[in-house]
DNA sequence: CTTGGCACGATTGTCGACAATTTTGTTGGT
DNA sequence: ACCAACAAAATTGTCGACAATCGTGCCAAG
């Protein structure tokens, strides 16, 4: 396929497993469809034909289908035997499994971190959120979720379990087309600013629990968005119901 | 492949996603394996070639990379580009976070059932159990293995979030590699039939602490002695450095 | 006008063959 | 006897083509 790499965020590193990607083809496919999810270029529910991707990704159909494959098991993408590939539409229900999920496993991992932190790392995560602060500022989509994800990837890294920060970054994937929606409201980037400084004020005290509480509190933004514009859809009558008689 | 579905553990469904299998025969292949590394006939460190898995399920080579690929991202199996497929070969350091992992998810999902428990429920475990204990006393290894996970898989379906019964799960499968010697060893199995019966009656009391610690402990056997039978090894002189001059 | 069946087009699933890469075995030199 | 370069075998990775299946539009019967 078309070298994609711009940038390759090892960081993002997805499964448990290890070393070199397996098939690094598939796995710029498999990245490349979750940023359209997260933008919004692929909405839930939207069909996924082998073909016409990998016409757009100048890759064979078998790298496609080795990376819907794995969107899959990701989660984020539902196939159908013989029916093909849709990205996920979430219940609200299921939202409130994955998100207590999230919760459990960030607040978990919050209270691992050895409080205060060491004055060099808070500086670190300062200046990677400085990134943050900057891509909101330009607007860049895309650098915008990068750079996020990269803050919380390094934060949960103080926890000092690999596999649990991996585990982590799993449920982030899954909720790319959940989060997506949000970071387009102007508004809830300037709460998301608000709360990594808070993240690092906190870093450097010694009170673990402020600091569980506020990255849970930080994910709410994004669930609540998501549910409701979900309840909004189901009072709104839907395109489809409209077409009846 | 063959038809190889003795039975098929629907409870067992792995990954967060849903729905029928997207691919039953590497599905079938991927379980054959799983069983084969938990029994100990295919070991940590194991080459795994294609051909001859393909041979030996009577499948297409294609169907065994397909297998072999989600094996890989399970993490139960680690591929390298152009060099095939081992059994993963854990270090103590990964066993200890993959089990501290496994002890917060277990203890989470217990403290969220709600105690006591209905009386039919209880029965519906000791039901399972019975067939546990069968299991054991018959010594057929592939039973033991099915009804113990059935009956944690019930046991922390009780938690109400089918998406955290599922991770559990994943994690459980994650550690047939190392689960698998703890079950040879009938000290254990007796331990472990043991910890059961404290789970069922603790289910009818009202002591969540006590019901997730139990659970914690449960696991805490198969632990130990992977650690131990690694150590040992560490101390020993392996079949290679003893070839030395 | 509705309904059931049928054939066609579109899409996914599977296979065998071939290319690329690694590993193993051999040979020649020092 | 040891090492390096090379050749052969074994193994994995990729592709194109074909088979199986599903959705749709059409036609005829009720």
């Amino acid at each position: 396929m078309k070298d994609i790499s711009i940038e390759d965020p090892s960081w993002a590193s997805a499964s448990p497993s290890l070393g070199p990607a397996a098939d690094p083809a598939a796995e710029q496919i498999t990245r490349a469809i979750e940023r359209d999810i997260f933008r919004g270029r692929l909405r839930p529910g939207e069909k996924l034909r082998e073909e016409e991707l990998a016409e757009r990704f100048e890759a064979s159909r078998h790298h496609v289908r080795a990376a819907l494959a794995r969107l899959a098991q990701i989660g984020i993408v539902v196939k159908e035997r013989n029916r093909g590939a849709l990205v996920r539409r979430f219940t609200a229900d299921e939202v409130q499994q994955i998100y207590e999920i999230r919760e459990m496993l960030q607040r978990q991992a919050t209270l691992r971190i050895a409080l205060p932190a060491a004055q060099e790392t808070v500086q670190r995560l300062s200046t990677i959120n400085d990134g943050y602060e900057e891509a909101v500022r330009s607007g860049d989509f895309h650098r915008i979720h990068e750079t996020n994800d990269r803050f919380h990837t390094e934060l949960f890294g103080l926890c000092g379990n690999e596999l649990l920060v991996s585990l982590i970054n799993n449920y982030m994937e899954l909720t790319y087309a959940i989060r997506g929606a949000a970071f387009a409201d102007p508004e809830n980037l300037d709460k998301s600013r608000e709360h990594h400084r808070i993240m690092l004020r906190l870093l450097s005290g010694t009170d673990s629990w402020a600091l569980a509480q506020i990255c849970v509190d930080h994910i709410q933004i994004t669930k609540e968005q998501y549910l409701s514009t979900l309840r909004e859809s189901a009072e709104a009558p839907t395109l489809s119901s409209r077409m009846g008689p």
